[in-house]
DNA sequence: TGACAGGGGGTGT
DNA sequence: ACACCCCCTGTC
């Protein structure tokens, strides 16, 4: 289940060890969680980053109670495809991840997968994001993330230490395309302070409307980041595997995504981002070999 | 083992 | 509709 919420398409800064645990930086935390024998979750960190440490991870994680009342609220009872996605992922949740990290991490997403947003966002961590603490704990210590500094993690870079790197550095950090889109948002965010943590304040639709205007972001972009970036339960990412998925499960053939999006809000109601994540989990895993 | 297509969780024109 | 950019993956 772990795998299902750190490396599912949510957060790109998570990796499982051989272990078995998984491995992760957000904001300027790292910490390692391991599911242990009794399926109870258990968490380490380097002691200078323990402190306090756990309430941040409660809110990360989402795994305070409200979580179960609001899937319960979902139109299960009515529908039989969601009740059967539900049922297979019970203990998957929607991250609460940074706000400017994400709007990053989903910048780097637009026709690739997961594996190389991993890549990308490791590399702009790695060659222009802080370090962190040094790692001492042999077990943490040999998972650098590129060849500049093996032994430390590093945070991503802030929007305005991005806004300082030209863009063929960020280039070479395998952006390709995107690399545009960075460069030009760092710009527009750095020439308007306070627009970012204005815009996680507002209302759903009037942030993704502002989200919208930063080159790079789409609709799709934009929900994903207020879904996992803030918290917008409502944000309804219409995306290839959503589509397919609507086309199968509900009859959806030759919809556009605009049209997919409406159905969802309607059918799902006010949680309809995170009725999307359940959608989306199951057909990763079981709608590939379904043809 | 190495080369070579093909395609990729989207946006902008 | 098609370009954008180029890495990953599967296949020969």
């Amino acid at each position: 289940m772990l795998q299902e919420i750190l490396d599912g398409g949510q957060a790109f800064r998570w990796s499982r060890e051989a272990s078995g645990s998984w491995l992760g930086v957000f904001g300027s935390n790292v910490v390692r969680l391991t599911l242990n024998s009794n399926g109870a979750l258990q968490w380490s960190a380097p002691s200078a980053h323990a402190a306090d440490l756990e309430t941040t991870l409660i809110h990360y994680l989402a795994l305070d109670g409200e979580f179960t009342r609001q899937i319960d609220s979902l139109p299960w009872r009515s529908d039989l495809h969601l009740n059967r996605c539900l049922t297979a992922f019970p203990g998957l949740r929607i991250l609460r991840q940074p706000f400017g990290e994400t709007l990053l991490g989903f910048l780097c997403s637009a026709t690739k997968q997961i594996v190389q947003i991993k890549q990308m966002v490791a590399l702009l961590a790695a060659r222009h994001g802080a370090p962190l603490l040094e790692i001492k704990t042999t077990a943490l210590s040999d998972r650098g993330t590129g060849q500049s500094s093996p032994d430390r993690f590093h945070r991503l870079p802030t929007w305005s230490e991005l806004a300082l790197v030209p863009e063929t550095e960020l280039r070479a950090c395998l952006l390709g395309f995107r690399a545009r889109y960075i460069h030009q948002t760092a710009q527009f965010i750095a020439a308007n302070p306070g627009w970012l943590q204005e815009t996680e304040q507002l209302p759903y639709t009037m942030a993704k409307e502002r989200l919208c205007q930063l080159p790079g972001v789409g609709e799709k972009v934009a929900d994903c980041v207020l879904l996992f970036g803030a918290g917008r339960l409502e944000a309804f990412p219409v995306d290839v595997w959503i589509i397919k998925a609507m086309a199968k499960r509900y009859g959806l053939e030759g919809w556009k995504p605009a049209q997919i999006a409406h159905f969802g809000r309607t059918h799902f109601g006010a949680l309809a981002g995170l009725a999307q994540q359940y959608l989306f989990a199951y057909e990763r895993k079981f709608g590939r070999q379904e043809i």
